[in-house]
DNA sequence: CGCATAAAATTGCATATGCAAGTATTTCGT
DNA sequence: ACGAAATACTTGCATATGCAATTTTATGCG
């Protein structure tokens, strides 16, 4: 028997008992691969890529940090990470130097990465706008909430022992 | 006057007012990553990867059918399927063969690939029993209903320009 | 029939993703 | 201080992803 630690089924209402179907994966990654896309259409004048954009952002908002604490934030491996940072540091948009602790790294954005980021948000704003648009607003919020939630429940995939 | 923008505050229904914060992408993204991992850890053990057992599920569900039809309802672009479906023709789990039309190709799950599903079937389910457990079945439920809408929703993304 | 066009898939190119193993450093125990 | 163990990244390997350009066939037109 499961120790139900995260108030599953309990207490809930009768109403929502159905065992979902289909597979949350699928579903998850087609509806990534599809809102992805979206974005890049919106974002590729700016020649960055969704990714390279949210990276980006998340280099100059939570300012220079370590490696290690930026790939948790943005919940990538470590090595993914890594690779990801190199074409922007190619681009010469961020900049990796190395902490007080010889084997950590600090990341950064350079003020050309801060500029390109203030434009390209632009256009990311326009490509949010538009799939607001799409979806409908109120929609687009309970699907955050949702997202947010189910990360944040699953954020300690693999801590759960010791 | 526009009939409808996603605007706040001019006549929306007061319940759904907040524009949504933060980035549909991004949450979209990294719960598709954790999640993907989650399914990961459980379907390995079988020798396929998440995107894998997805493609050959397909396979073997939707039954010999061409490329282009398989890519439109896996929502993957028609280079990424051709390239995925190498490893599993390298496994010996489909085949893909010429169609009528010369052009086209015909994809289908081989003895191999059908009996394998079935045993990576049982993988994927505890997979999404866990995660149902994680996150608490409604929550899944609600999920699933609100990925399946932004699909339809999304589905002609590049179709309406006139 | 012979060519221009359309349709279906593949290839080139660049990036994204993560696990396992490897490297460089720091810290801890004695 | 010395070596074992823990930390913080990086590399090797395999796959995933999509746009643009190509290749291969099929169709339409004169």
């Amino acid at each position: 028997m499961p120790t139900r630690k995260a108030h599953p089924a309990a207490d809930t209402p009768l109403a929502a008992q159905q065992t979902p179907s289909g597979c949350t994966n699928l579903k998850l990654k087609q509806a990534s691969r599809l809102v992805a896309r979206h974005y890049d259409a919106h974002v590729a004048p700016s020649g960055l890529r969704h990714q390279q954009y949210s990276l980006l952002s998340g280099v100059v908002k939570l300012g220079p940090l370590r490696a290690g604490e930026l790939a948790t934030a943005l919940r990538l491996d470590a090595s993914t990470l890594t690779r990801n940072l190199q074409p922007l540091i190619d681009k010469g948009l961020v900049d990796v130097q190395v902490g007080d602790d010889a084997r950590s790294r600090v990341v950064s954005a350079t003020p050309a990465g801060t500029a390109l980021r203030q434009q390209a948000q632009k256009a990311w704003k326009r490509a949010q706008v538009s799939l607001n648009d799409k979806l409908g607003v109120p929609r687009v919020a309970a699907l955050h909430a949702m997202l947010d939630v189910c990360l944040a429940l699953l954020a300690d995939e693999g801590d759960s022992d010791g």
